[in-house]
DNA sequence: TTTGTGGTTGACGTTAACGTCAACGTAAGT
DNA sequence: ACTTACGTTGACGTTAACGTCAACCACAAA
């Protein structure tokens, strides 16, 4: 509805400006979750009378949203960051507070980082028997036992994870 | 009240049955979840009496479940996996389905491992960012809006990150 | 015997992040 | 003038993952 039929100045035929639907298409979501954001102040958009109009800043803003959330941040720990870039916060005690949370947060990416190759080790293994599991089944239509196959060739890695768990204590 | 005073055949002074709150502690969550991860049928203790023993392999077990939920894996989903690995899935249209569903995982974990690179550099310059901040702020008392810092130093990183999305169509 | 201490099972409350629905406005096409 | 498409603001419903609370049992120390 936006610049519909007007030329875009944009050699990619990027409208410079989206209505609610099309800015929610764009990041495959619904435009209840877009108004959602803007109650909770997350977005901002510009007004066109009573409709919200999204420029290049709301769909930078929401692709940064939107790649804090996949990692498991909340609304609210998304907004105070977004405070913080968007110079609302003077205070040089809660500058340091969120400075606090900002560094424990990026201790927890790095945690996660780790925790992404485990488990993915772990579930490209257990494809790999499912796999083969299935091309079993498919030949002889025999049950031979996944767990089984599982416990024998992890038993030995797990109880290795395990011990590595200095004597009970570490979280 | 598990093995309090008896020896523990373990080197380490790791108990080789834990009672509920124990093993809850240990990895930092309340009875209460414990209850409700064995509900939904994730862990299953054996009992002594009505009360529940945990041992290794429920915490190897448990172990695997939180590092799955602290990558954002929903309990349900986490049981579909676990499932797999204690063999109760026999039927081979499922095991593809899961498959399927094991593969789609992974490729959001490729996808995570590189949200937490942008993300993590985001992060630290803030964090930089804050740091001059504070500083300035502590010598001066002079507000020099962070904002207008942030906007100088990534509005040119922000529109090529713009760019980057090629023609809108990209999610 | 009372008083903890630690466990049990319901049952209901809570929070985040939306979904869904109703009632309404508005601008465009026919 | 009517319909269709798209937008708006409440208001209430929903789901996951627990928290909280009540009422109970079992055992050990004082």
């Amino acid at each position: 509805m936006l610049d519909k039929t007007a030329q875009n100045s944009s050699p990619n035929s990027l409208a410079s400006s989206l209505a609610i639907r099309e800015f929610a298409d764009h990041f495959g979501v619904t435009p209840r979750t877009i108004r959602f954001y803007e109650a909770k102040g997350l977005l901002s958009p510009s007004r066109e009378g009573a409709g919200r109009v999204f420029g290049r800043g709301d769909v930078v803003r929401f692709e940064k949203i939107m790649r804090a959330k996949r990692l498991g941040f909340t609304l609210d720990e998304i907004k105070e960051v977004l405070e913080i870039t968007d110079g609302s916060i003077y205070d040089a005690v809660e500058l340091q507070r969120r400075k606090k949370k900002f560094e424990a947060g990026m201790a927890n990416l790095e945690r996660q980082r780790e925790d992404i190759d485990i488990v993915m080790r772990d579930m490209s293994e257990i494809c790999a028997l499912i796999a083969e599991q299935l091309s079993k089944t498919a030949q002889s239509n025999g049950v031979s036992h996944l767990a089984d196959a599982y416990e024998a060739k992890f038993r030995q890695t797990m109880d290795d994870d395990y011990e590595m768990k200095d004597d009970y204590k570490v979280t």
